[in-house]
DNA sequence: GACTAAAAAGCACGATCGTTCTATTGTTCG
DNA sequence: CGAACAATAGAACGATCGTGCTTTTTAGTC
């Protein structure tokens, strides 16, 4: 990995915990050359814009996400062990991940589900994937017998979405320590009530 | 009403519509001084500084919302008429309101749950009256044998919250067209597991 | 080790930020 | 109508914003 490849995943990484923190558009290009220690125009220089910044932040952490939540759970076995670990793995990026302002992607998408432009669009092709992911999950869940066939698979993964949300929204705000719990036996009664 | 106080609710009104597309942080007092058309410290001078602003913003969203959503339900009979009719005005709130970005306490909260200060902890006050205004709702059509006996009231509210709050993801952002069916229809299905 | 290309720094730009001050206008009331 | 005061405007402040240059430093290659 060549020197600049290097420095720009530093600033990637110092730039997602402070965008989880406070957000993608209140990244400033000053204060994150601080952070890093060098230079604004230094730092400018490996994007062409703050937008494209923002972006790039974006799909780092998309990365992350793919390494840590999506690829692992793919390699368990296919049905309910694969969904529960979606589920888990998502759990815990929300909450304990490397990102000390909770899920970026949570965050960004209030944020920008009003403001127009390539960082929305990525926005939801992002979530439109995860989404197709849970329902896919989900629906070989069905086929494997462990879920019923009955199963609206696509609202599955809307309810599954709905924990997270309500865990987020519920633990980072207003900290109630028993969020997790909730959450946790909400996502329990979900699986049982879609079983075969 | 005075000529200070008019303006200052015309200000005011500007503001809320802003922050709810754009984000609290992100209003400006140079902008808001140009869309009510008035001067930067003509404005700048109805509140000692921008904090104030975005914390009288909040206050007035909350009277509003007291106004639209809690009062006319608590002229509702005891119950689950009332508890229904929470539902039904919050999410009017949260969808068609005066507010063109959704729902600001929602937005704000993603915003603000990794900043310390007086925002924060309004929003977390607030907040939390709201849940246990549902919750008391709840308590109550237990009481008039509406709900059943065994009805975990918090975990009730807590689940009419996550209802709103992935109604609010999805509409906004990824602007499914079927979220509003699907929350209603599992509003319904709480409402029917909650039955006695 | 010299040459080349990449990476970083330095500096400056116009714009906007929140805020403070003083001056001017407008409203309110005796 | 005029006095007292509230409301607004105007101008300026230091700071920071994103971005464009030009120059210097550093890394990679023969």
């Amino acid at each position: 990995m060549s020197k600049g490849e290097q420095t720009r995943e530093a600033i990637l990484e110092t730039a997602l915990a402070s965008a989880s923190t406070v957000g993608l558009s209140a990244l400033s290009i000053g204060d994150l050359a601080r952070s890093v220690g060098m230079s604004k125009s230094g730092l400018f220089a490996h994007f062409e814009s703050k937008e494209n910044l923002q972006l790039e932040v974006l799909r780092s952490a998309v990365a992350h996400y793919i390494d840590v939540v999506v690829a692992p759970a793919l390699r368990k076995p296919r049905g309910e062990a694969r969904v529960r670990s979606l589920f888990e793995n998502w759990f815990d990026w929300s909450s304990k991940s490397t990102l000390p302002g909770g899920c970026l992607f949570i965050a960004a998408a209030s944020e920008f589900d009003d403001q127009p432009g390539p960082i929305r669009e990525y926005l939801v092709s992002t979530q439109r994937d995860w989404l197709a992911t849970l329902s896919q999950a989900a629906r070989i869940a069905v086929e494997e017998g462990h879920f019923r066939r009955s199963l609206d698979t696509d609202q599955f993964a809307h309810d599954l979405y709905s924990i997270i949300l309500a865990f987020h929204h519920f633990s980072r705000l207003l900290r109630i320590p028993s969020s997790r719990k909730r959450a946790l036996r909400t996502f329990e009664q979900l699986i049982e009530s879609s079983r075969a």
